[in-house]
DNA sequence: AGTGCGGCCTGTCCGC
DNA sequence: TGCGGACAGGCCGCAC
């Protein structure tokens, strides 16, 4: 699923709920996700406070008395909030408890996501360290985007999806980005002028925002700290659209391949 | 050094 | 109805 807008969600969803709460338990009932949690983990978090809770491209940061909670929700991952004495479901792999009827339930089925800690700064984690700017940060514009793909000759997509470069732009709106900006997903980065970069990073900022007003997209697993869907699934101009007609010119949307992902453009609107 | 792909998992859908 | 294969919102890590 999730893609920064479906963080973002969870992250505000979630917040009210878990700031200032102080670990009863750390339940595992599945270690095995992208990364093993570390089978110490419970006996670390016990009786700590949550102090900030952050997000850093896709990863969740809960910031505790003694350390960081590193927490990605994968493909299909969500967190939900929820009473732990409910009996858990299918793929529900961990439980943050805080109280007896209050606790955050992780739910992956396909189990690409991970719970993780360190006790230094997080944002020098590994997984964290080499990851570029945030789409919402001033420093991410057209002139960024233009100056990292100097020399690249790959499509552009790749580069937007390429979180060394910008975080958050994942395979749905990095389709629904360059609709926006009018550019042909297939087009070689270092083919496209700085002036289209400028249009292109505006209109990854409208996607974002957009998608994020909306709860984010729900394609099959995306929940709120609810359980609730996004509903940014209806607003998509090209994702998941092969054959239908463009919302601007009326052609047919097509699909390509790129980079081992289903690409969605507009022939006649993106050049 | 940049690029391309395999792999991690489960679930669903489509064609035979 | 069953079965194999492709595909799905991410992204690391390894070949070349």
């Amino acid at each position: 699923m999730p893609e920064l807008p479906e963080v973002e969600t969870t992250r505000r969803g979630i917040a009210p709920f878990v700031l200032d709460q102080t670990i009863a338990q750390l339940v595992v009932r599945q270690p095995a996700l992208r990364w093993p949690i570390p089978p110490e983990l419970p006996g670390l978090v016990r009786g700590q406070r949550v102090t900030a809770l952050e997000r850093r491209g896709k990863y969740l940061l809960l910031r505790l008395d003694a350390g960081t909670l590193i927490v990605h929700l994968g493909m299909s991952g969500s967190l939900r909030v929820g009473d732990p004495r409910q009996s858990p479901r299918k793929h529900d792999h961990f439980d943050l408890v805080f109280a007896p009827a209050l606790a955050l339930r992780f739910h992956d089925p396909r189990r690409f996501g991970c719970l993780l800690w360190t006790d230094g700064d997080p944002l020098q984690h590994p997984l964290l360290v080499g990851l570029g700017v945030e789409p919402f940060a001033p420093e991410f514009t057209g002139r960024h985007l233009y100056r990292g793909t100097r020399g690249r000759s790959a499509p552009v997509k790749i580069y937007l999806m390429d979180h060394t470069l910008v975080v958050g732009v994942g395979n749905i709106y990095a389709s629904e980005s360059l609709f926006r900006a009018g550019i042909d997903p297939r087009r070689a980065a270092d083919r496209v002028s700085e002036a289209r970069y400028e249009r292109l990073a505006g209109s990854v900022r409208e996607v974002l925002e957009a998608a994020l007003a909306a709860g984010g997209t729900t394609l099959r697993d995306f929940v709120n700290e609810r359980g609730s869907p996004g509903y940014f699934k209806q607003t998509l101009a090209v994702y998941g659209r092969t054959g239908e007609s463009c919302r601007v010119c009326n052609a047919p949307i097509r699909t390509v391949r790129t980079g081992q992902r289903s690409t969605f453009f507009c022939p006649r609107c993106q050049r």
